[in-house]
DNA sequence: GCAAAAGTGTTTCAGGTACACCCATGA
DNA sequence: TCATGGGTGTACCTGAAACACTTTTGC
C-alpha cells in the first residue's frame, strides 16, 4: 500500500456493529450481547468488531457475524455509517452498521455463554450502549421499507415454512395485523411459492402446509416487469 | 480523548464524498471536479475531503459541501460507507458518500475555477475515479424512492417556482414523462402549495404562476396520518 | 363433540391512469 | 393571427381493504 499520496490527515478506529435478527415464537428477535469490557462493561450492546486492515468492510461484518452465530452466508445489508464524535465513550470510533437477517435454526447456542449473548424479542428491547438503539431503529425502518418490496424476509425462515408462519413474520416486521385472506391472496397469486406435500403439525391439530421460495419463479416475476409486494 | 481501551487496532483514513445534485434546464446537474492530484489526476471526481479528528463525519461532509458550493444550511443525507480494500488507488481509504440537494441559483460560481468543477447532467455523466460512479447510482436509486414520499425536491428549487418547472424536476428524478394534469391534480390536493401573485414569464408568453411549498401545511398533513406521494 | 388453528371468495372503494381541448400572450 | 406553453375535468380500471364461515383433527 502506498501511503505518499495523503500525508498529514487524520486516522480513525473504524469498527462494524451488526443488528442480527432472527424469527422465533411469531416475533422478530435481535442478538445483543452483555459487554466485558470498560466502558459501560455489563451493558447490552450489538455484536461488533474493529475493522482490521487486511478486509473490506463488508468483509470484517460478515466476519463478525459469523463468529457470533456460527453461520455463514447470511443475508447482510448496509444499515449505515456513524460518526458522531462521541459515539464512544472510550476512544473517538467510526462505526459501520449491519443488519444480517438469520434463520435462528441454524444458530449456534454454544456461542451464546462464549460470547455473553441473548436474543430478545425487538419488542422487549433493553436500554444499549452508545448509538446502538438508533442503528436498531433504522435497521427497522429498512426492514420495514425493504420487506414490502424484496423477498428478504425469506431469509429469517427455514427453507421449508407454513404460510401462518410468514403471516406472523411480516405482522411482525410491521408491528400490525394483517388480514389473513388478503395476505394469503397476494402471496399466491404471485405464484413464486411452491407448495409441498408435508403438513407442518407443531402448532395445530390441522396441521399447516409447508411451502418453499422458489427463486427460479420470483426471477420470472421481475423479467415480467412485475413486483414483488406484501 | 481516552485511547488506553481499544489498543492494537488498526486505523483508517476516512474520506466523504458528496454527490452534489441541482436542477437546471429541465435536468438534474451534479458537481464533479477535476482531479488536481495523483493518482489519477485530470479524471473527474465528485467533490471529497478527509475526515478530520476534531468533527463528526456530518460536519466533515457539510463543511466540504459548503467548501464548494459557497452555501451553507443544505439539505444532505449519508449514502453509505463504502470500505473496499483497494477502492482508492493510492491508499487505504474508507468513505463515506453524501448526497446533497442545492439551490443552483444560491450556488457561488466564482468556486468554479478556485476547485476546478463544472456542473454536468445526470444523463450526460462522464466516468468518475474509484467507486464513485457507484456513490452517484446509489444516490440516483435513494433520491427516486425518497422524491416519492418527501417532499425533499423542493430543496432544489428557489423558494418559489412554478408546476411546469416542479413537475420537469420530477420527470427528470424518475427519467420518465409524467401526464400535466394527474401531476397538478395529485399535488394541488395535498394542499401544500400556497399559489402567488406572481407569474413567472420567462418560458412561455402566456407565463405561470409561482408557488411555495408550505411547511406548516405539510405538518398537517402529516399529521392527520396522510402521506406526501408523487 | 369441541376447541383451535387452517383454509377459502366476494364486494366495495379509493386512487391511479388515460385522455383532448381551451386559454393567455408576445411577437 | 398564430405559435407556444399554461391550465383544466372525466371515465375507466386495477388493486387494496373489509368481511364470515367451513374444514380438519387431536384431545
Amino acid at each position: 500500500m502506498n501511503s505518499t499520496f495523503y500525508q498529514n490527515k487524520d486516522t480513525f478506529l473504524v469498527a462494524v456493529d451488526c443488528i442480527i435478527m432472527g424469527f422465533r415464537d411469531n416475533e422478530l428477535q435481535i442478538l445483543i450481547a452483555r459487554r466485558r469490557m470498560e466502558p459501560l462493561k455489563g451493558g447490552w450492546s450489538l455484536m461488533g468488531g474493529f475493522v482490521n486492515a487486511t478486509e473490506s468492510i463488508n468483509e470484517a461484518a460478515k466476519r463478525v457475524v459469523e463468529e457470533y452465530t456460527g453461520i455463514d452466508n447470511i443475508f447482510m445489508e448496509q444499515v449505515g455509517a456513524y460518526g458522531e464524535l462521541n459515539r464512544d465513550l472510550a476512544d473517538r470510533v467510526i462505526s459501520i452498521a449491519y443488519f444480517a437477517l438469520v434463520d435462528m435454526d441454524l444458530f449456534d447456542s454454544s456461542l451464546i455463554e462464549k460470547h455473553n449473548t441473548r436474543w430478545v424479542r425487538i419488542t422487549q428491547l433493553p436500554e444499549l450502549i452508545f448509538d446502538h438503539k438508533k442503528m436498531v431503529d433504522n435497521t427497522i425502518n429498512i426492514l420495514q421499507r425493504k420487506a414490502a418490496i424484496k423477498p428478504i424476509g425469506f431469509n429469517l425462515l427455514g427453507d421449508q415454512f407454513t404460510l401462518p408462519t410468514l403471516q406472523s413474520l411480516y405482522e411482525s416486521i410491521y408491528q400490525e395485523r394483517i388480514d389473513k385472506r388478503n395476505f394469503r391472496k397476494k402471496l399466491l397469486t404471485m405464484d413464486i411459492l411452491e407448495k409441498m406435500e408435508e403438513k407442518d403439525k407443531s402448532s395445530s391439530k390441522r396441521g399447516a402446509f409447508y411451502y418453499r421460495f422458489n427463486k427460479e419463479k420470483y426471477d420470472q416475476l421481475i423479467e415480467q416487469g412485475l413486483h414483488f409486494s406484501l
